[in-house]
Parts: C-alpha cells; structure tokens; sequence
DNA sequence: CCTATATCAGGGGAACTGACATAC
DNA sequence: CGTATGTCAGTTACCCTGATATAG
C-alpha cells in the first residue's frame, strides 16, 4: 500500500489512522520479539508478574488483556521455557498461583531491550517530545474506553 | 480488561497504546457501520472511487490497503447493491474498470455521517486542537512506514 | 444457588500466502 | 519472456464465544 495515494477522506479519519500505525507497530514489534523467540504476550505476563508478584491466570489475562483461553497455551509455553511456575493456590484451589522465576526476570530484561527497540523503529520520524505527547494522547483515549463488559 | 491495572511496563509502550486504541477504534467503527448494513472497506472503496475516478481493482487495493484477494468479495457486494459498475478496460483486458454510480455516491455521503459519528465516539475525550495534534503525529507515522514490498 | 476459575473446542473477521489462467 | 491482473483456496494470528468441571 502506498499511503500517499489513499483518499483524503480515509487520510484524515483518526480511527484509519490508529489502525495503519497499529499495524505498522504490530509488524515491526512481532518481528523484533521473533527475532529472540519471543511474544507480546510472554513480555506482558513476565512485566505484570514482575511488577505485581505471584497471580491467578484469570487476574494476569485482565491486566494484560489476554483472553483466559488463550492463557492456557501461553502458560504451557512459559512454564515449559521455565519462565514462570504454577501451583495450585491453596487458600483458594480452583486457582493456579503463577510467579516468575529468576531465568524470567533474565528474560523480562532482555526483551525490553528488544521492545523498547520495536518501539523506536516505529516512533522513527518522531522527536522526544512528540512521542510523548503522542503516548499521553493515546493513553487518554484507552483510559476513556469502556471496559470490556465480561 | 481494566487499563489501570495493566502493568507499567505495558502501559509505557506505544505500541501497545496504539494497539488499544485501535482495537477500541474497530469496535466502535464496525458496530456503528455494522448498523447501517455497512463496512470499513465499503467507504474506503467508495471514497477512493469518488476522489479519483473509475480504476481497477488492483489499484482500489493499493489506494485503500485492502488485499486484492479481499476485494473479490467485496466487489461483489458493492456491484450486488449497485453501488459500483464493473466492466472490462477496453485498454487492458485484464482489468476491471470499477467506477461509483448515482447510488454509490449517496450512500458514500450517507456513510460518511457515519464514519464520521464514530470519530467522535473514540475520540470523546480529546478536544478539537488534541485530535488534530493526535491526527498528525499519527500521520508522521504512517507516512514514514516502509510500503509493504508485494 | 450463584459466581469465579481453569480449561477446551471452536467461531469470525482480518491480513495474508500460494497458485493459476489470462493478458500485457 | 517476465510481469500484472483477477480469482480462488487455504493459512495464520487474534479476539472472542460457549461449554464444562471444579471450587468458592
């Protein structure tokens, strides 16, 4: 696609706009995280587990937006990799208690690095002051959204 | 999902604002054109033709992002409600010359209401100088994209 | 009873790939 | 010949729905 040669009226609609940059963003981060074997949702998990210790995985899928269905695969992958540890809760045993294990800190920081490098792949063409500008706009709109009734 | 609780490190990223947004942006889009019985690729079609003429398949793909295998259907939709004409390019006989009829237009001015009405809906907290700001930078980011080589 | 968790099976829409016949 | 077009079949990733067994 050659983004110039759009209709005006796609090239000044916001939500055509987010959708195009969304994608962009996608493809660049999806190919930085393959690159080191890695996904947008392994560093999710690891960062919320990180930041907020050990978690259910109905409580890791609502703060990183991950589907309870699809946490399923993912946790074997992350386990599997030694990454993270389940065990069952024991003051409530529907739940599986997940932490992060030392190899998942290592690897939280290093896919930062890789991350935060999609990020600037992306953000190329925009100053310091612009990107942050454009992270408070964005934020603005997510927080605005309503929250998934489910 | 419930943004304020998703982790810092995701929180920070752009990429994963953008990704937010524009899954809000799609929900909201979709369902308000899905209400008139339309969709994204209808106006952008639509609007293409409107702008620059009759052209051919191929080249609405280009214009609007959409996947020539994709536009196959979507011909066929918007040929089946008489909202576009096909016929063979005398020049070329490869092409599809597609072009907007009288209908075509009313409902490209019809949706146009619609799409517009979805702006306002995801962008309900920003002020009128923030969505032109928003507007631009994302501009910036799209423009600078590598064109997809296919 | 009603709700929440973990899991599984699968659907739907979107972007894309590969192939192919036809025409330039 | 290599390249472009329109078409079709099928894939992948993503987001989501529905159902179920289990536990609170």
């Amino acid at each position: 696609m050659d983004i110039e040669s759009a209709p005006a009226r796609l090239r000044a609609l916001p939500t055509w706009l987010l959708n195009q940059a969304a994608l962009q963003g996608q493809r660049i981060g999806a190919e930085t995280l393959a690159a080191v074997g890695a996904h947008r949702t392994h560093y999710a998990v690891l960062a919320a587990l990180d930041e907020f210790g050990a978690d259910s995985q109905a409580e890791l899928g609502r703060r990183c937006g991950i589907d309870p269905s699809d946490m399923v695969a993912l946790m074997a992958r992350l386990t599997g990799d030694g990454l993270v540890e389940r065990e069952p809760d024991p003051a409530d045993r529907r739940r599986n208690l997940v932490s992060i294990t030392a190899a998942g800190r290592r690897r939280l920081d290093e896919l930062a690095g890789t991350v935060h490098a999609a990020q600037d792949a992306l953000l190329d063409p925009l100053s310091t002051a612009e990107r942050k500008r454009l992270t408070t706009l964005l934020t603005r709109i997510v927080e605005h959204a309503r929250p998934i009734d489910r």
